[in-house]
RNA sequence: GGAGAGGUGGCUGAGUGGUUGAAAGCGCUCCCCUGCUAAGGGAGUAUGUGGUAAUCCCGCAUCGAGGGUUCGAAUCCCUCCCUCUCCGCCA
């Protein structure tokens, strides 16, 4: 959420902001809703102080005509002030309800453009592998040996889950545990949280009210599967106030996400690049405003980190204004190399939110005037069977094996090739 | 799931309809005095929001959340959430 005392005194600028993102901005909208919300509320705010102050005195009065006439005036006041106030609620919820949609302004450095094609190519790193023989995607090399199963699970939910198998799934689970060890080890703490929230959380870290569509929803109560660990891991300080000296808070987090991925039928069908639960280990960082931008830059080298240890190819892009998200004002995405698709594909996305998750959340900063908002950081470290997919393509042999890459060759047990055709 | 108890400021804990945004204690901050294995005195110490651009000033709201009764609610009523104890069930 924007601060609205921005918004009264720069929307020219924040509408110029927040065009680039493709998004115009209704300021008759806007300043109708304001200048009636401070109408209601002077007038709510008047009446509710002649009512406190006749209230005191009706109890102090001792002449008891006056006191009836008293009495009179203020139950008058108080029916009054009953239906201004009915107004004023819910002129504030309408407004609140328009702020909610609003998007988060963009930070000065990122580029203009209006998709994915004009995101900035940051660098890239590693070597796109040569191969001398017909590869295979992973798909088909999970098949070989039934370690990936589609029919299964469809059998078990539908289409877009999976299940995984054997060296398979044993790899899956090497790559959350290495993941996990090589971020504790940089300093984020682990955290453990519930993949079911409430609509709170969602509406403070952003997905709601306006994208309940890409979310699953519990039909016997009022909660959510998480899409993303970001959710519930920087809920866990809503209606905190935090010490400057505590910051940065850094956790780090394994979860599976749940998404509905409506809208992209016939879109990545082939293999698990596209799932409706995948899992991830999530980055989530909250600030000093100060340090935002630095810390976007670390949590995104911290993630790159597990690319380049694992030598993945792999290049590092800045999402232009028109696809950087709804909460984003800065998004960094890593992008990994499919020899299969020849393209690189979204592994991670590291974004600064600035302050606008965290007044959504209602997360601040103990400081000696005002306390101010946090800013909040996450980004995946990484996408799980995004990871696995990759290191199938991207290691695979000719005889149809796959290499392990060094760093995960005791979480492995000691395996260092996978025989995927036996 | 059944029975009972309870949710008050950073913490402990008073308060069952009327200057209570909230006693008292602890903690913390500042000042003064004293000076020595210490202590004493004083002041301050929640959050949000509006009037305003504003540290000051004034108003309004907030005692788990949301409704209701009343001129007036931390105090009474209803719904929900959460915590604790006992029973049941269960990984």
């Amino acid at each position: 959420m924007l601060d609205i005392n921005l918004l009264r005194n720069n929307f020219k600028e924040i509408k110029k902001n927040l065009q680039k993102k493709g998004f115009e901005f209704d300021e008759k909208t806007f300043e109708s809703l304001d200048s009636e919300r401070k109408r209601l509320q002077i007038d709510t705010e008047s009446l509710q102080e002649k009512s406190n102050i006749l209230a005191k005195e009706v109890a102090q009065e001792k002449d008891q005509d006056l006191k009836d006439q008293k009495l009179k005036d203020a139950k008058k006041i108080s029916t009054d002030l009953k239906e201004v106030k009915a107004k004023l609620d819910s002129a504030l919820e309408e407004l609140n309800n328009f702020l909610l949609e609003i998007p988060n302004v963009l930070s000065e450095d990122v580029p203009d453009g209006k998709s994915e094609e004009n995101n900035q190519i940051i660098y890239e790193k590693g070597s796109i592998p040569e191969f001398s023989f017909k590869i295979k995607d992973h798909q088909e090399l999970g098949e070989l040996s039934n370690g990936i199963n589609f029919e299964e699970s469809v059998t078990i939910a539908k289409s877009r889950f999976v299940v995984l198998r054997k060296q398979i799934a044993k790899l899956h689970r090497a790559l959350v545990q290495y993941m996990l060890d090589v971020h504790i080890e940089n300093g984020y703490e682990e955290i453990y949280v519930p993949y079911l929230v409430n609509k709170n959380s969602l509406v403070g870290t952003g997905q709601l009210p306006k994208f309940e569509e890409d979310l699953f929803k519990i039909s016997n109560e009022e909660m959510y599967l998480i899409p993303t660990a970001e959710v519930p891991v920087s809920n866990v300080y809503r209606n905190k106030i935090l010490n400057s000296e505590e910051l940065p808070i850094n956790f780090v987090a394994h979860t599976p996400c749940f998404r509905s991925e409506a809208g992209s039928y016939g879109k990545d069908t082939k293999g698990i690049i596209r799932q409706h639960q995948f899992d991830k280990v999530e980055l989530v960082k909250f600030v000093h405003p100060e340090d935002s931008e630095n810390e976007l830059d670390k949590l995104t080298k911290d993630a790159e980190s597990i690319l380049n240890n694992l030598n993945l190819p792999y290049r590092k892009v800045i999402l232009c204004s028109g696809d950087t998200g709804f909460a984003s004002s800065k998004t960094f995405d890593l992008e990994v190399w499919f020899p299969s698709q020849k393209t690189y594909r979204e592994i991670s996305s590291c974004s600064n939110f600035r302050d606008f998750q965290s007044r959504r959340m209602k997360i601040r900063i103990k400081q000696s005037k005002e306390n101010i908002f946090c800013h909040t950081i996450n980004g995946s470290g990484l996408a799980i069977g995004r990871t696995l997919a990759a290191i199938l393509e991207n290691n695979q042999t000719e005889q149809g094996s796959v290499i392990i890459p060094e760093v995960l060759v005791n979480y492995m047990g000691g395996t260092k090739e996978l025989n995927l055709s036996r």
